[in-house]
RNA sequence: GCCCGGGUGGUGUAGCGGCCUAUCAUUGAGCCCUGUCGAGGCUCGGACUCGGGUUCAAAUCCCGACCUGGGCGCCA
């Protein structure tokens, strides 16, 4: 009775329209909805295209089938064979007559949430069956869009001669500092998953690459617990030699530009119901003073040499009102690798791009002397020793350098205006989650 | 780590000492219905996180655990 069904000629639903009149097509999906007036049965299939209704006629389908429609659970797997018959009452100016009809696969009745957003879910119950949130429309749309924004990333980055690096995620225990790091078990020795691609990069450097770029994870182990942190994220990092901070915070907004410019012709977007303005380069850059100077005359006071707080950060957000640079860094607040400025020894060439409410990038010129580098590790109060795999580098030619890292959930979270970073990643983890 | 909220059918909620045999929506089962597009109408099914305590009486108050949302800190 069911014959198998030749599934690789399948239709998506966007491919068809009324234009297709009379043509006998295979589709392939989940049931999103079932319509049952009686004497006729509208069946909504839903695949990666779109949706797609099939009517089915009490008089004139064949009981058999029309049966199995009708009983057949919402969100089961289902090949539908049938014609396409232009009908102006059907949502989409076509629908689809079928002559078969098989069950790939049976949903069970209690749905872990509903597909069609008539009652909303919570996101932990979201995540807890992100299979299933995936199949709703807006979420979706977010990872497409994530999709293509690094896509869009490999692009830009290729279109300008840069070289894409894969660094290695299993690292020892001498790091950049900071953050804590996530211990693991490395045959006799223990080891660490890379809080960043920071050291590696700055090697390369030494190599001849003089302009490289990674899109890759990095772990923390931070026991934060907020809607802007998780403990696994993607970090996309560059590195460039011969050049400064202005010269990689140019490529910077430029980059971030040209992204907003690729997603904003994205028709998706209208689905999230978000109109993408594409900021304007250059972006506004304050120096660190001018930002506690701004701070204090907004109320919010910051002692120099003092990180800006979450309410001081969102009050600068609130002077900018777009994307800005924070340069000028005092050197004390920034890793051992930040270049010191050439005017003042207190601070150093190092910047933050933020969006308002949200840190998303941060980088610097690198020290490139091995004396200084040498010392400003000592100075932080780290070993120099477990660093030799990385100061060998700067020791037999290492050129001027600098680079950045972004955060890629942090980007998407300011580009969508979602509020929580776990939105924008298919299986977060953070304090609490480890599956799925 | 600190500070506030919250855990009620599959999902989302109302109720916050007795009117609870727990509300509403959606989902599910069944019936009616030939153009739905959040279909409609009728019937039925389905829940108070766990453990202690207070009380004549606890979904409701108290304590603990677990889970969870947000803010802060840390961090990017």
């Amino acid at each position: 009775m069911k014959r198998e069904m030749n599934l690789s000629n399948r239709r998506y639903t966007n491919e068809l329209s009324a234009a297709n009149s009379g043509e006998r097509v295979c589709i392939a999906g989940w049931v999103h909805e079932k319509r049952d007036l009686g004497g006729v049965l509208f069946l909504i299939v839903r695949d990666f295209g779109g949706l797609a209704q099939v009517t089915l006629h009490r008089k004139s389908t064949d009981p058999e089938l029309f049966e199995r429609a009708k009983r057949v659970p919402r969100e089961s797997v289902v090949a539908i064979e049938g014609t396409v018959k232009s009908e102006n009452k059907a949502p989409s100016g076509y629908e689809i007559i079928p002559e078969r009809m098989v069950v790939l696969n049976e949903a069970s009745p209690k749905l872990p949430l509903d597909t069609t957003d008539k009652v909303s879910a919570e996101l932990d119950t979201r995540l807890d069956a992100r299979f299933m949130d995936l199949r709703r429309e807006r979420t979706k749309h977010i990872f497409v869009i994530r999709s293509k924004v690094l896509k869009a990333i490999h692009d830009f980055f290729d279109e300008r001669g840069f070289i894409e690096i894969n660094t290695p995620k299993i690292v020892s225990a001498a790091t950049e500092g900071g953050t804590a790091l996530f211990p693991i078990s490395y045959f006799e020795r223990e080891a660490f998953l890379n809080q960043s691609p920071q050291l590696y990069k700055q090697i390369l450097m030494a190599s001849g690459f003089d302009r490289v770029y990674e899109i890759a994870p990095i772990f923390r182990a931070e026991e934060h617990d907020t809607t802007k942190h998780l403990n696994e994220a993607t970090s996309m990092d560059i590195e460039v030699a011969f050049v400064t901070d202005r010269e990689v915070m140019a490529i910077l907004e430029e980059l971030i530009a040209f992204v907003y410019a690729r997603i904003a012709a994205y028709p998706g977007l209208s689905k999230l119901g978000i109109e993408l303005e594409v900021p304007k380069v250059p972006f506004r850059r304050v120096t660190y003073d001018e930002a506690i100077e701004l701070l204090s005359d907004s109320g919010e006071q910051i002692e120099w040499g003092e990180d800006l707080s979450a309410s001081a950060e969102h009050a600068l957000g609130r002077i900018m009102g777009e994307h800005y640079f924070i340069t000028e860094w005092p050197l004390a607040l920034k890793p051992f690798y930040a270049q010191p400025s050439e005017h003042r020894n207190d601070i150093c060439n190092a910047f933050d791009l933020m969006h308002p409410r949200l840190e998303l990038a941060s980088g610097s010129q690198r020290v490139h002397s091995y004396e200084l580098l040498r010392s400003q590790i000592e100075s932080k109060g780290l070993s120099a020793e477990s660093f030799e795999f990385y100061l060998d580098a700067f020791r037999y030619g290492m050129p001027p350098h600098a680079g950045w890292g972004l955060g890629i959930e942090r980007l998407l979270m300011s580009m969508l205006g979602i509020e929580n970073i776990r939105e924008v990643v298919l299986f977060p983890r953070d304090r609490r989650r480890l599956v799925p």
